[in-house]
DNA sequence: ATGGTTAGTGATCGACCAATAACTTTCTTC
DNA sequence: GAAGAAAGTTATTGGTCGATCACTAACCAT
C-alpha cells in the first residue's frame, strides 16, 4: 500500500480512536492497531501525534462542510435551513465522527496549555470556514444561523453524553417533525 | 486544615486542571500542585482520580443549576428565559468552569471505553436534573427550552475553541442586545 | 542480477503517571 | 505530658506512552 493510502487509513482510524478517548487519552499504539500497522510506522507517515490529530480534524470538518453545502445547493435561506436540518441526522449517525468533533473542540485548551497556539488557530480556521459557508447558505440571517448551529451543538452534546433514544432530553430536538415535508430519518451510512 | 476543607479545595483545583487538559490529560500531580499538597495525599481524600473528577462534576453542574434557579425565581416562562439569558454571561466569565463542563461531556465516551458505564450514568443524571429544572422554569415550553440550551451550547463550544472577542462567530450570539432591558455584561466574578 | 527507493518491523529509551506503603508532624484531650 | 487521632510527606513501583534507531523485505528500473 502506498504511503498516501496508508495516511488515509490512519486518518480514518484516528477519527475513531481520538473520538472515543480524546487527544491525551488516545495512544498512538491504539491508532496503529486499528490501522493494522506497527506503532513506530505512524511516525514515518506523520511527524508526531499532534499532526495525526490535525489531519483528522481537517478531514472531519471539511467533510461536514461539504455535506451541508451539497444538501443546500442553490436553495433559498429558509429552504436551505430545512434541507440542512434534514441532512444532519444521517451525518451524526456516524457517532465516531461526531465524538471526534466534540473532542476537537476541547482539545484546543489542552494544547494551549502546552504552549501550542497554532493548534487552536488551525481548528478555528477550519470551523470558521464551515460557519461562513453555512451562514451564506442561510442568506446571512443571524437568527437562522444561530439557531441552526445552536440546535446542532445541543444535539452533539446530548449524543456525546450518551442520552439514550427516547430520553426526555430528546423531546425538544426532534427536528424532523418540525420541518415541512421530509423523508424522515431513514437514511443511514455516511459516504 | 480539615479533610473536608481540603477536599473542597481539591475539587476547586480539579475543575481548573481537568477543564484545561481533560480527564486523561490531567495528572493528579497537577491537581495536587494547584492545591498545594503532595500528590499521594489526594488518595487519602478520594479513592482515585475518577472520584475527583466526579466530585468536580457534581459541584460544577449543581452550581450552574442553582444559579439558573435563583435567576428565574418566581418568573413566568418568557421572563424566566430572559432572566436566565442575562444570568449566563457572568457564569461563563468563569472560563475554567465552562471548560470543565465541556470536558465533562466528552469524558463519558472515554470512560465507557474503559468499561466504566456508571461514570456516564452519573453525569447524565446530574445534567438531566438541570435540564428538568430549567425546562420547568420555562413552563415546559419545548421551543424555549431547546433554544435556550442550544444557544448556550453554541456559546460554550465557541468559547472552548477560543474564538476571540469580536470574531464574526459571536455576531449572532450577543444575547444581551436581543433582550428587553438588562444590565448588560458588566458583572464579573463567580461567587 | 543489482542498486536504489519505498514500505514496514522490533527493540528500546526516557519521561510520566496513578496508586501504595511506610513514615512524620501537628493538634486535641484527658 | 502522654496517648491517639488526624493531616500530611517521601520514596517507590509497575505500567504506559511518544518517539527514535537500526534493521529487513518488497518492488522497480536499468
Amino acid at each position: 500500500m502506498s504511503a498516501e493510502e496508508r495516511r488515509e487509513s490512519v486518518i480514518r482510524a484516528a477519527v475513531v480512536e481520538f473520538g472515543r478517548a480524546g487527544y491525551a487519552g488516545t495512544s498512538t499504539a491504539a491508532i496503529a492497531k486499528r490501522v493494522g500497522v506497527s506503532q513506530p510506522y505512524l511516525f514515518r507517515l506523520f511527524p508526531d501525534k499532534r499532526a495525526i490529530f490535525l489531519a483528522a480534524a481537517r478531514r472531519s470538518v471539511e467533510r461536514m462542510r461539504r455535506r451541508f453545502e451539497q444538501a443546500s445547493e442553490g436553495l433559498a435561506p429558509q429552504e436551505a435551513h430545512d434541507a440542512m436540518c434534514r441532512a444532519y441526522p444521517p451525518m451524526i449517525a456516524d457517532r465516531d465522527d461526531l465524538l471526534f468533533q466534540m473532542q476537537m473542540y476541547v482539545a484546543v485548551s489542552a494544547r494551549e496549555g502546552e504552549g501550542d497556539e497554532e493548534f487552536g488557530a488551525e481548528i478555528r480556521a477550519l470551523w470558521a470556514e464551515t460557519w461562513d459557508s453555512i451562514r451564506d447558505r442561510l442568506g446571512g440571517d443571524p437568527q437562522l444561523t444561530r439557531d441552526f448551529f445552536g440546535i446542532g451543538m445541543l444535539i452533539n452534546v446530548s449524543l456525546a453524553m450518551g442520552f439514550p433514544e427516547g430520553h426526555r432530553v430528546w423531546e425538544t430536538l426532534d427536528i424532523f417533525e418540525q420541518l415541512p415535508a421530509s423523508g424522515g430519518g431513514s437514511e443511514e451510512s455516511a459516504g
